[in-house]
DNA sequence: CTAGATTAAGATAAAAGACTCCGAATTAAA
DNA sequence: TTTAATTCGGAGTCTTTTATCTTAATCTAG
């Protein structure tokens, strides 16, 4: 299948800039969300759930409640999110799947992989959810429910 | 969960690479790669037909039967085995699972993982499975059956 | 205070991926 | 020519991930 972040984490973080573009002190509700980015409702639920156990989010039940983010939009990076979702043990294994590949036993793609690999963790450290808002709000990025 | 590539393709990767090893000409049974590499055994029979079907390996069956590299080890790449398994998809979809994120509405880690994306796959096409066959022939890189 | 909206939580179902089993087909070796 | 080794092909099982359903708990609005 090659993919990189679960199904779970994509949605989370969809979620999570989604809620980020609403004023402070509004919240969102799961059937807002749902709808507007496509995603399962039910599903949708128990992800934010585990947000809010991880301090990601705070929510609050009953009429006009919802989620609304944990702190500021600023101070959440991807890196965050995935790691709630996913874990990150990506970032010390031989991406071949070579059992014996390490630092002392280096595949041949094992220096190149290093590299990108850190690439990737630093995109996931220096993104955080006010930058990805931002983007989400351009008139072009229509979003399905218009 | 965070992976890359799919177990099958790490198995597919590692046996392919194994193969190499031989001298041309000998075969390598499903047997030999399952207990040396330690891969189930009726699992790696079907990736290998698969491998076989695609083009990259050639078999034979009967006694001193087995798999054999289909073309010359420096002319695949890990590329060559990771679209046969898995296929490519990751080179043309948001990272982060945007569905409206593209070239012209970029989300904001957009560019960014362009770059890396960028570099996965120069990293497939550019190593080939002679490479890593010379470095799991190297003497600190003891298989499962020694 | 009541009714309805909403999250919380647990059990269940469906789909995908990983893995197993069995028997048929083929073929080299004895 | 027989036998045994091997791949081939299909069906089936187990596990994990994704998704659904149901009920309980909570809270706001009226």
């Amino acid at each position: 299948m090659s993919i990189i972040f679960s199904r779970q984490c994509e949605y989370a973080l969809q979620a999570v800039t989604y809620i980020a573009l609403k004023p402070s002190g509004e919240m969102t509700s799961i059937k807002e969300l749902a709808k507007i980015l496509d995603i399962p409702y039910h599903f949708l639920g128990k992800i934010l759930q585990n947000l809010v156990y991880k301090g990601l989010l705070i929510s609050q039940k009953g009429p006009s409640g919802g989620f609304a983010l944990g702190m500021a939009a600023k101070d959440i990076t991807l890196f965050h999110i995935v790691e709630a979702i996913d874990g990150v043990d990506f970032t010390n294994k031989c991406v071949l799947g070579f059992p014996e590949c390490s630092g002392k036993n280096p595949c041949a793609a094992h220096t190149h992989w290093g590299n990108l690999r850190d690439g990737i963790y630093q995109m996931l450290v220096s993104k955080n959810i006010a930058e990805m808002a931002k983007d989400m709000k351009k008139p072009e990025y229509q979003l399905a429910a218009g």
